[in-house]
DNA sequence: CCCGGACAGATAGTAGTCCTAACGGTTGCT
DNA sequence: AGCAACCGTTAGGACTACTATCTGTCCGGG
């Protein structure tokens, strides 16, 4: 579908200046990270902790939540005992005696509904794209952090595209063609999720063969894109 | 185009995830920081500088380099100090006596030149979606850092969006539509880019004007996508 | 001419982040 | 019973980055 241009040989690939922009989102983020916890009395990871806590359901594992969080066990033991001693956290007891659960307390769930619009400016600037574009970057953006996750780079996230509940391109309708087993309604790209709660992860083999059909589907977006 | 479903009611706003994904790309990036800069001797944000020194063109003041990387001058004084004693960057007096001229050192090109395919892991990971899913990502991006940019959440960039040279759907061909004054040469969405040596920053007018119409144009990927 | 305000950058001092190494208590296998 | 594996905690050190403060330079006015 393109062709060959002058910028073709000057420009470096798409996908390191594909990077580079996502560089550039990073940063802001890092350097605006005081804005939504910081009126809170809490720093950026520890709030970044209790979002996890949330997603993760109810009685996490400190060894999970660090893996989540992609820092030491050490590093989430000293945070999780600063929110502690914040009362936003409480911890109990496991089964296993060596085990903990984290749970959020009532305090801190309560903080998190009051900050769950952070980070607002970004979601603000996202909305300048048009519905499509969103649906698009989001699709994009799943299929990136999957791959990262197969890769290793990045712990396992509650996603769709490793539910048990999930069977992409169920159904004709280029609008909704997938289908969530567990609240069993269609949906679309739109509505894929990063971090469900109710997400439960499936056999690997599922996941390989929901993952296959997942990608080699034309994206909604363009129902005769170039195969060739 | 999208009719309504359970999941419009049940899931938070697309762009809310989409800044969610962002986030869990941001948080890779960060943890991931060390491989490329660890083994070259420098620091993950020491590395930043130097590359941002060699987008920025040669001699840029101290003040410019901490706004291009979001810190305060003070960090970035520490930080380019160090650099300095490593013999990877040069400080010259500028005209002004009060000010500096930061430049790279050949010893600090070529450091560059060796580590510059970090972050890798990332764009391999953007290289598992098709040329035009790539296409589309890269656009989207730039429309969300240039919002961020008019917002003042991060300082300006050397984006084609913000170019005197550049002239958005100067050409019929919805393969290359856009122009570039600098090479006088078409080009397309795929080239957009966020670093451009030759930038240069067109007066406000012009800028309004070539982003009005670069956004309000159908995206190339959608000839007639829904303007209702 | 020189004096004060504005500016550019450098230097403390302090706080947050996060790692590796080493340590006690539990569990389970032999 | 003994020992290895496991879970979480504590200790120490490195990096990042802020605010407040200081030194030197430029420029305009008296």
């Amino acid at each position: 579908m393109n062709r060959p241009a002058i910028f073709d040989a000057l420009s470096e690939p798409v996908s390191r200046r594909i990077t580079s922009g996502l560089s550039r989102i990073a940063l802001v983020l890092r350097t605006q990270a005081w804005r939504g916890a910081e009126p809170e009395g809490v720093t950026p990871t520890q709030a970044q902790a209790l979002t996890a806590l949330r997603e993760g359901g109810e009685g996490m594992r400190l060894a999970e939540l660090a893996a989540q969080l992609g820092v030491s066990a050490p590093t989430m033991s000293v945070r999780v005992n600063a929110l502690i001693a914040k009362g936003l956290v409480v911890r109990e007891a496991g089964v296993d005696k060596r085990s903990i659960r984290l749970r959020l307390s009532p305090a801190g769930a309560e903080l998190l509904e009051r900050s769950a619009r952070w980070p607002d400016f970004l979601a603000r600037a996202v909305g300048v794209l048009d519905e499509r574009e969103q649906e698009d970057l989001l699709r994009s953006l799943v299929k990136v952090i999957r791959t990262l996750q197969v890769e290793g780079d990045v712990a396992p996230q509650r996603m769709c595209v490793t539910c048990s509940h999930f069977r992409p391109f169920a159904h004709p309708d280029a609008s909704l063609p997938h289908h969530c087993a567990y609240v069993d309604a269609p949906f679309g790209d739109r509505h894929l999720r990063l971090a469900c709660p109710e997400h439960e992860d499936a056999p690997p083999p599922q996941q390989r063969a929901a993952w296959e059909r997942f990608t080699e589907q034309a994206p909604g977006s363009a129902p005769g894109s170039a195969p060739a």
